[in-house]
DNA sequence: GCGCGAAGTGCAATCGATTGTAGTCTGTCA
DNA sequence: TGACAGACTACAATCGATTGCACTTCGCGC
């Protein structure tokens, strides 16, 4: 194993202090040095191949150009996007995603935060939002290091939040299968705990609740997957009667579910029963049938999270936002309408 | 922003000198000091929230305890799999991910490199793997940073290497269609220069050479993308004469783009046109038809990578080896008997 | 001819840990 | 009682950078 080269074989090699070297290698206090002396110590950090160490850097600086990302689960098909948003924004202003995964478990995320703590990133990005997480970001941010909340919110925060517009998009959806003639909506709701989906059940009440001619049922979903979804369809489909024309779900994978329910009880989607999901996952269109739901920015939730967290990191401070993107319903063939 | 604690500050408080902290806090030097004072350094360490600095150690240490994932982008469905498969095998051992996304531009890849060895990652895991950028990887394993490379091959690379069975994929493809009574069969290859898309096309040759009564066609899509398979099914249909019955295609991005020109052809799938494709993405069942597919071990793959990384990295040195794990066809709704 | 300012560079402290070495203290045994 | 071993703990160097300060050198003006 070569032993790596520091900035003390550079200046060696360029018959200089290493304080010179230091200074001809950074921008803002090139100016300090002899253009000429400059150029010497380039081509000697060239020709030894010097690669200056961040971690050097950074403990004398203290920041390490790093932060922390905690989601829940990168195989959740809303994650990446959100993730690429992120890195888009994060790559050109010099910092690097240092990625943990929580499963939704409250003590792997304490674990992940203090793992990341220890690694002293510059700050938080957190995606995994239940509404009874709280102490733990807190915590962090109580200690000084910027956190933003991305997608899932968790109460009122004290900190930042970037989410999509959750009421907006339900009534989208309902207004849009009221339009086809339905009259029976159900809503098949995410866990409670998740602020997205409380919203969303909410807003859907809500929107129903305005309404003088439909028919409102909630069902909630034990979790945000197929499997849960097509628990809930089917409890849905041996509860309610006369049975809904159009169901709302909580998420894509919950409608997926759902889909899949229907098709096990041999109903139809779209003919017999139309669904709406939420999220507009990748590949949504390419299900069977092509999903109908309500598209979110997930790049743009990431790009935006990951711009205010650098601007708080780089500003020293900052303050409680919330950024609220716009949502728009992307209608396919998982509905149509209703029948008689 | 309230200062962090130090040693320091928990040596003051537990009125001891820091090195007693520090050995009083690491497991394997913790034997070396006296039992209470090593209880009352804990207990002032906790009193005041202290979180150890793992850059100011790693500097001493000359560890980040960190490794670098490079791959092309997290929004390509295998790799979130491969992804959880990694962190699964890190977290456990102490490391943390950090990642960077190239999208397959070579410029943007060696960018990555030089940022992450910037911060000093103790080894690398790479998944981006087109046969022509051996010589970024190799300068970085030249400095002596372990790297593994998951799922591609870049050639006869001098490190580690994870990946599925391409041949065996392939002729189990090949073979079913076989079964199924098909006697045309084309190939929608991927980029030359993937080394598991061209294994792919080299196994489909060979596979079908060794078959009698078989008629092979085989059409390079431009990249593994939807659009390109569409775009590459398109031409197919329109140069091909007779039409083959059924199509393996380089992976399921590639055949979900062939399902799509099927369609808009006219043509149905399976009935017309069989298809085959390659990952088991997740979600591959719910597509319409649920897509027959070449299953490899995406997690797996990660968590071997990962593993093997570790194991070069905590023993100072690594040889190449090459780990090929097993694969399976999945039969699902886009394959079926060859009209007549 | 002397002093002064500016430009350029070197010195040394610093960031927060780890660890080899040296020193202190206690108890024991001759 | 004094020497010595053993158990703890303190000191200080070190990892690789950044940066305030001091110093040298040079040119210029009075």
């Amino acid at each position: 194993m070569p032993k790596r080269v520091t900035i003390d074989d550079v200046a060696r090699h360029a018959g200089v202090h290493k304080a010179t070297v230091s200074r001809a290698l950074n921008a803002h206090t090139q100016a300090q040095v002899n253009a000429e002396t400059a150029k010497r110590v380039r081509e000697a950090a060239r020709e030894l191949g010097y690669v200056p160490n961040f971690v050097a850097r950074g403990l004398r600086l203290n920041h390490s150009m790093t932060v922390g990302v905690i989601i829940p689960d990168v195989a959740n098909p809303i994650f990446p996007p959100i993730m690429r948003g992120i890195e888009e924004c994060l790559q050109p202003r010099g910092y690097t995603a240092l990625l943990a995964n929580t499963d939704g478990q409250a003590a792997v995320e304490e674990a992940a935060f203090h793992s990341l703590l220890q690694r002293r990133v510059d700050g938080f990005i957190v995606a995994t939002g239940r509404l009874d997480d709280q102490p733990v970001i807190a915590g962090a941010f109580g200690d000084g290091v910027p956190v933003v909340m991305v997608n899932r919110w968790a109460g009122s925060a004290p900190y930042p939040v970037v989410t999509a517009d959750n009421e907006r998009g339900i009534r989208a959806a309902v207004e849009h299968l009221h339009e086809l003639g339905h009259r029976r909506i159900a809503h098949l709701a995410g866990p409670a705990n998740f602020s997205t989906t409380r919203q969303r059940a909410e807003a859907f009440e809500a929107v129903m609740a305005s309404m003088t001619d439909v028919a409102a049922s909630v069902l909630e979903a034990g979790a945000l997957s197929a499997d849960a979804g097509a628990a809930a369809m089917d409890e849905l489909l041996t509860r309610a009667s006369p049975r809904p024309t159009a169901v709302i779900a909580a998420n894509d994978l919950v409608a997926l579910g759902a889909i899949r329910s229907l098709r096990s009880h041999g109903l139809r989607c779209p003919e017999d029963v139309s669904v709406v999901g939420y999220n507009d996952m990748p590949f949504a269109a390419d299900f069977w049938p092509a999903l109908t739901t309500v598209q979110i920015p997930l790049r743009e939730i990431g790009v935006q999270g990951a711009r205010m967290l650098l601007d708080a990191i780089e500003a020293g401070h900052q303050e409680p936002a919330t950024l609220t993107l716009p949502v728009t319903l992307v209608v396919r063939g998982s509905t149509t309408i209703a029948p008689s």
